[in-house]
RNA sequence: GGUCGGGUAGCUCAGUUGGUAGAGCAGCGGAUUGAAAAUCCGCGUGCCGAGGGUUCAAGUCCCCCUCCGACCA
């Protein structure tokens, strides 16, 4: 920790909201200062998942693209997988005189990719420790696993809620890593930037864009999402996997296996979207480094002068 | 026209022997460091359909009107 990465230009971080235009001006900034993009978003990582996940088509990228369909759905992925990923994206495409566009939704992986996140490197595969205390939960109760932990590790117990299981699974592991979960949490608000980065954020009002996730749900249900659907569960998508979380995904298995109908599965996918949002927004409105640029009142070339206008700030 | 249900929070509904109401979902706010589109926490005043009556006290009992549903004509 410490060091910036050394890079000659500074990446360009878009973040945002989902369904607020992040996409097209990062292309529209790849364009223009000759850059890559690379996507910060823990679904738009798998393959097959592409009209539920707003990628963008092949046919429509004018720019080079990382960080897209990189393993198959199932395969476990993580934010200390893409930081490296994202890292060795930045200094490659320096190397080679490009600018790095880093683009997505996915809040905790922009933050892991440019700030000193500095993730304990125990076990590279699968985690026996998870897998433990995923099964002592389901046996024991919620409770009782975050009594457990208060005995081990009572300080970190006491920055966990007792009904927050995934972060009590969470604290055996960095436990069983030689480390724990409070003596990391002391380090949050000392956290510095590990790679030159300028961040542009993409505002919206909060009423316009769920008007605008819903278009874009209705539009994924024209465009053959349950199709795209019916694909992955032919090839086995179903088995336990990150994939499997993904909004308009989950949703549409529960209709297309009969539990629910088709038009509820909607209406549950645009009500998952905006609860998204919602907590998109709140990540990232503590973070003061974001010039935000307001998009609902902007087109297409207004925005792209507009950020280029905070860039040379 | 008649009988029986039912009209309670934005939606679906609970409301015990009468003591001025509470859940889920939605919504809003927050957390967040190897699952993050995940996970978790916090926030509930609403003319209890309208009017009248009984009662110290009515969402709760009685009368009447109205709306919705089912059934009988």
């Amino acid at each position: 920790m410490g060091d910036l990465l050394a890079l000659q230009l500074p990446v360009i971080c878009v973040v945002g909201p989902t369904a607020t235009g992040k996409t097209a001006l990062a292309q529209a900034l790849a364009e223009k200062f000759d850059g890559e993009v690379i996507s910060a978003d823990s679904m738009q990582i798998y393959r097959g998942m592409d009209i539920g996940t707003g990628k963008i088509a092949p046919e429509q990228r004018s720019v080079p693209y990382h960080g897209l369909d990189m393993c198959d759905p199932g395969t476990p992925y993580s934010a200390a997988l893409f930081q490296d990923f994202a890292r060795s994206c930045f200094a490659a495409a320096d190397a080679r005189g490009k600018r790095s566009i880093l683009c997505g939704g996915t809040g905790l992986y922009v933050r892991a990719a440019i700030d000193d996140y500095d993730f304990p490197r125990g076990q590279q595969e699968g985690n026996p420790a998870r897998d433990h205390y995923t099964q002592l939960a389901q046996e024991e109760g919620a409770l009782a696993l975050w009594q457990l932990l208060d005995q081990e590790d009572p300080a970190s117990a006491a920055l966990i809620h007792p009904n927050n299981t995934r972060r009590v699974i969470r604290a055996f592991e960095l436990l069983a890593e030689g480390t724990n979960y409070a003596s990391v949490h002391a380090g949050f608000s000392t956290m510095h930037q590990a790679v030159p980065a300028v961040f542009l954020g993409l505002a919206y009002d909060t009423a316009l864009l769920n008007a605008r996730i819903d278009q874009r749900v209705d539009a994924m249900i024209e465009e053959g999402l349950v199709d795209e659907v019916k694909t992955l569960l032919a090839k086995g998508f179903r088995a336990g996997l990150t994939a499997h979380q993904a909004i308009g995904y989950k949703e549409i298995v529960a209709a297309l296996e009969g539990e629910t109908s088709l038009d509820y599965a909607i209406e549950r996918i645009k009500i998952a979207s905006h609860r998204y949002a919602k907590r998109q927004r709140t990540w990232l409105r503590r973070d003061t480094r974001i010039h935000w640029l307001c998009a609902e009142s902007l087109d297409s070339t207004q925005l792209l002068d507009q950020a280029c206008a905070e860039l040379l700030q």
